[in-house]
DNA sequence: AATGAATGAGAATTCATTCAT
DNA sequence: AATGAATGAATTCTCATTCAT
């Protein structure tokens, strides 16, 4: 039952650590090295370097980034959404600070298709999904969407000594409390 | 009247053109090209494309970067602090845009060094800034910077329509004035 | 019955002929020129030029070099055994005088690495095989060496119209056995 | 009383160090650098790289490489001729190794002119010395003039933990009068 | 006389990708 | 399906030398 699937995998899992690593800048040949496959190989499965990497970046956000959002969105209670949403992503993000940091890296320089484009994703979900819940009201969504993911920047981008998902229980809930309400203050 | 001065500045000029533009990969031969003088010559003034880079942007952050936080932060009222260090910020990053994602893109992938390292110096900036002006008081300074920051970086990471410099002047008064009440509850 | 095994001699081959020609300044380009190859196959295959030297030469002085003076050494008749080194090293070295010009003249400037630096191999194998043929003998097997040497080094850095493989054969008889009586002065 | 000479001075000194230590592959640059004066002024009292070389040598080949060989071939006495011109030579050349091997190196590559050729000029004048110490005598001059010759080479190119200038009056006497007699039989 | 500025020509090496088996 | 072999196009950087002052 070798071969085929098996080599694929590899590649694939090669690769998201080699661009984790380097982002676009990673050579094939580290990636086939590190795969421990053929260079050509690649090319045959993935005909060209940038489609491995869409293919490999999908892959990941879809399995690891899954945001659910939309279903949170339902609760009424909008301290409870809120705070639901920023510790599930405030978690997800900061368990994935490499692959994350490096999305935002190729996005700001432009490489990045809309599909694969994280920024972008999440600022575009968190816009659903207070539309959604705020449905009728009068709320300014996209500047409390803004307000979200800077938040949410804050913690991947600046200098942080205490990565979200290495808290304690206490201290997110008090973290999480906190950024909560000074959303509110937006709406 | 020529010479001299003059290639110096044309490679200055180019190198922040393009190095805006394309970052770290940037080769010093479309530099060359677009500074209209022969590669050698970055060579013989700046030694390495590293260096002439570390230079080019070294002098942008001084000249249009230059923070008065430290200023600022003698101000005793604290909204009006806040507000200040807002609104000066924001306009500043908004209008440096192309600039200011490059280098965010390059620190997240680790290739600066501490002096041109943009979000480490903002934050740490803002930081001391806070540290001066609650002095005695028990503020989480950290969580404080860390929130601007965050602010700052949603108007340059996240797709947006209205830069801040081209909002007028209601729309910029109002949109501070929500940031800092939203901050204010963090305190 | 092409490819593979071909390339490679190829450029071993045209190295040789490059190498010997100029030395270590010899440039990738040429050799790939004369290989009749493109210049990245050598970096395929052989990494650096430095790599592509040292093979090379290793390659040569073992096919080429391979002095049997340990053998000789065994050879109880000392005037006898001083003869047989140095017709046979005579005939070697003058066979290949351009490698070996090359070779000393790296080794002078202090470019080789002990595996391939000709005169400290010549006088090393000299030396030991001297130290074999006297074993108990109290014999200043070091200066024996050393002269040898000078005799090899004379045919092949002074200017020398008859090289010695072209004399006859009583040419070299006579030379040969005058470099061994005054080798045995020395004893 | 600056100026002119100084700089001229200058140079030659520190062309000379940096010659010697890189042979020809020495740059302009380091020369300069060496030399504290600007690239040019190289350029406007040499004209080229190869004419510095050429000046700088012969230099140093008229004041420290002076041979008397002609003034010793008047010597009656063949053994002390010999061992004069030895001990001298020896002398010489083992005080100045570091020149002498980058110029048997360049030698070897075919670099320079015969005016500065030193194994070509210390064969050369070896031989005059000896045809005109031996002078109607049937004596095979040549072969002497090399055999001294690979002496000398021999403690330059090998290996040699004991330079000939560094050794005592009875080492040396020793050594020369060995070399010395060997060479006898050569006649 | 001396120099700062500038450069054309090359050097080693890397990379994404194609070809032949 | 997989790969070893090969390459054109770039990339950073160096060097001897000329130009303008």
């Amino acid at each position: 039952m070798k071969g085929l699937r098996d080599k694929t995998d590899q590649i694939l899992k090669a690769a998201v650590t080699v661009f984790v690593k380097k982002g676009l800048q990673a050579t094939t040949q580290e990636i086939a090295k590190e795969a421990d496959v053929a260079e050509v190989t690649l090319y045959r499965k993935f005909a060209t370097k940038q489609n491995l990497f869409i293919t490999v970046i999908k892959h990941v956000l879809e399995n690891q980034f899954n945001s659910h959002v939309m279903k949170l969105a339902n609760e009424g209670n909008t301290e409870y959404f809120f705070k639901s949403i920023i510790e599930n992503r405030l978690e997800v993000l900061s368990k994935n600070t490499p692959l994350v940091k490096m999305l935002i890296s190729e996005s700001l320089m432009g490489n990045l298709t809309e599909e694969i484009d994280l920024p972008n994703i999440i600022f575009t979900s968190l816009k659903h999904g207070l539309d959604h819940h705020f449905d009728e009201e009068d709320v300014n969504t996209e500047l409390c969407a803004r307000q979200l993911g800077g938040i949410f920047l804050s913690h991947i981008v600046l200098p942080n000594q205490h990565p979200f998902h290495t808290l304690d229980r206490m201290e997110k809930d008090k973290l999480v409390e906190k950024y909560a309400k000074s959303l509110k203050v937006l709406i």
